[in-house]
DNA sequence: TATCGGTATTGATAAAATCTATTTAACACC
DNA sequence: GGTGTTAAATAGATTTTATCAATACCGATA
């Protein structure tokens, strides 16, 4: 069994068809049918059924596909050994992003950071808190950023960023008086959320502290993003939060709209999180400095209370 | 980089010698030689400082060394991934088991599985709990058997069986007039313990409720078998407690100052564990099988109170 | 049954891993 | 400082293996 054998596998695992997976591999057709044949006879077991169109996993085969990615996902660790010793900024790098901090911190810093390091390949993906957690142990990502703190004995955190959260409350609304506002002022049942699984939704829960039953679930209106609930919210369902980096989007009609908290603020605690392994240390800490260094002219508050953004 | 190469390399590591090495993985050494330069050459680094005498790891050697075991360790698991598909019985495991089960255990069901399943090369290593959760995880270990419950979320318990603390109290003890004895009998400063390290210290400790502060350690006779206890019990320095199974060794002269609890006794849960990846569990179930029924003759006992192995 | 999309087979070739034999380097001892 | 000993590196030959181009085969479909 050699890891080349290994990498074919996944490759037509992958592509479920040997010629494409012959061409994302560099070699011809001929060559991974025979050395997946020499595989399979060395293990005496099959790995693809290629009566089935297109071809498909045996049973077997996909238990062997997910050992074939732990091997060649440690071979290709590697290289990362050899680099962190050597302090070698570069390689790729597969970064996992919460939805509610994507689209505007990545504007914020990409152009930068790949200018200041071109030999670095960010592969960016946008994934829930949990999805991360796994991920990152397993080896599928090298870091994430994510709101903090999660309290998880493998991963480390280095705060990027404190981000307030802001009340929008649309005209009408109990609290539109108000010019600053108090958590306490809120009620969940008048707080249009997130869908599950977003961790801001979370934190906005912990944020008005009622008990988890209390919330009134009669009245679903989740979205995926917070365009969406500033809509629903203006046509009156509601009010709703938004992290202070989303605020500087919303449109000038309607930053009237926005209320900010009293200090101590309620915020959440962005940071970027890694495997306790550290390997790709250099390239995480590249990414700690210019993302530090980027948001640091745009958020600067002092006073904030951190929310667990945990169920 | 090839599976091979790191194997090379591991024998190299281990043996600090290329000729010896080269003997283990039956290769020549100049085959050796050749195949850990070209490992050396694409990694472009120094695995080995050849100028000392005996070979010695460079600093970035030990950590090429230590990712090398990952890589071939989870090759390696490929055959068991395929030997749990087709059931097969057979191969190496490596089992774990903590120093105070080893002696009385080991022997009673040996040679029976040995006879049962001649295709399965045991390697059996004397461990403490500590070290054994840790080579579980990391795949050191296929299984392992230790006190439990370890309340530890990789870890999978299976229990084997239930052994009870028994009192060994020499003449002119305080309590030696008593014939069955009771945990709150037990008076901490007066007992016999094995050294740190034991899990069967700590539920001792456990047993007797005392803040752990209170154990008077200025007079410290710690010792790492029963037999030392025995021996200094007789002398009078104290009693000292056994697992049940210690108590069929105690030869017959002492069998006098041997003085079981009331039922509910005390006792230890003793079990097979593995870690939750679940591979070789053939032959983790042919274990437990032969084991469980071994002991079944030996140990009966109804009424327990499992105390805790951890501190 | 002719055609198409795909895989397996064949035979040649280049690359590699391994071997035996030999050289070189490092160390210990006188 | 020579000399013997031990162990690793090197050279050259040989075997094994991976790969390729060309082609045969296979099943589905029109």
């Amino acid at each position: 069994m050699t890891i080349t054998q290994l990498k074919y596998v996944l490759a037509v695992a992958e592509h479920q068809n040997f010629t494409k997976a012959a061409q994302k591999t560099f070699v011809t057709q001929p060559t991974l049918s025979m050395q997946i044949q020499k595989l399979e006879e060395e293990l005496d077991i099959q790995i693809f059924d290629r009566s089935k169109k297109p071809i498909v996993l045996t049973s077997i085969g996909e238990k062997i596909v997910s050992q074939a990615h732990n091997i060649v996902n440690e071979a290709e660790r590697m290289q990362d050994v050899v680099d962190q010793e050597k302090g070698y900024i570069g390689g790729e790098f597969r970064l996992g992003i919460i939805p509610t901090v994507m689209p505007t911190l990545l504007p914020m810093f990409l152009k930068n950071f790949a200018n200041r390091y071109p030999k670095v390949q960010l592969k960016i993906e946008e994934l829930t808190t949990d999805d991360i957690i796994t991920k990152l142990i397993d080896g599928y990502l090298d870091a994430a950023i994510a709101a903090t703190p999660l309290m998880h004995e493998k991963i480390k955190e280095r705060a990027l960023y404190y981000e307030p959260f802001v009340g929008y409350i649309p005209e009408n609304h109990r609290l539109s008086s108000e010019v600053k506002i108090n958590s306490t002022d809120l009620d969940i049942d008048d707080i249009l959320l997130l869908e599950d699984g977003h961790c801001f939704r979370d934190g906005v829960i912990n944020l008005c502290k009622s008990p988890k039953h209390s919330r009134n679930d009669n009245f679903q209106l989740q979205s995926g993003s917070f365009e969406t609930l500033i809509k629903l919210s203006n046509e009156g369902l509601g009010m709703t939060l938004l992290p202070y980096l989303h605020t500087l989007d919303v449109p000038k009609s309607q930053i009237k709209n926005l209320h900010y908290f009293n200090e101590p603020s309620p915020a959440r605690e962005v940071s970027i999180i890694y495997s306790k392994s550290e390997l790709k240390m250099q390239i995480t800490n590249a990414l700690y400095d210019v993302i530090s260094g980027v948001v640091r002219g745009a958020i600067a508050f002092q006073d904030v209370k951190i929310i667990s953004p945990l169920k």
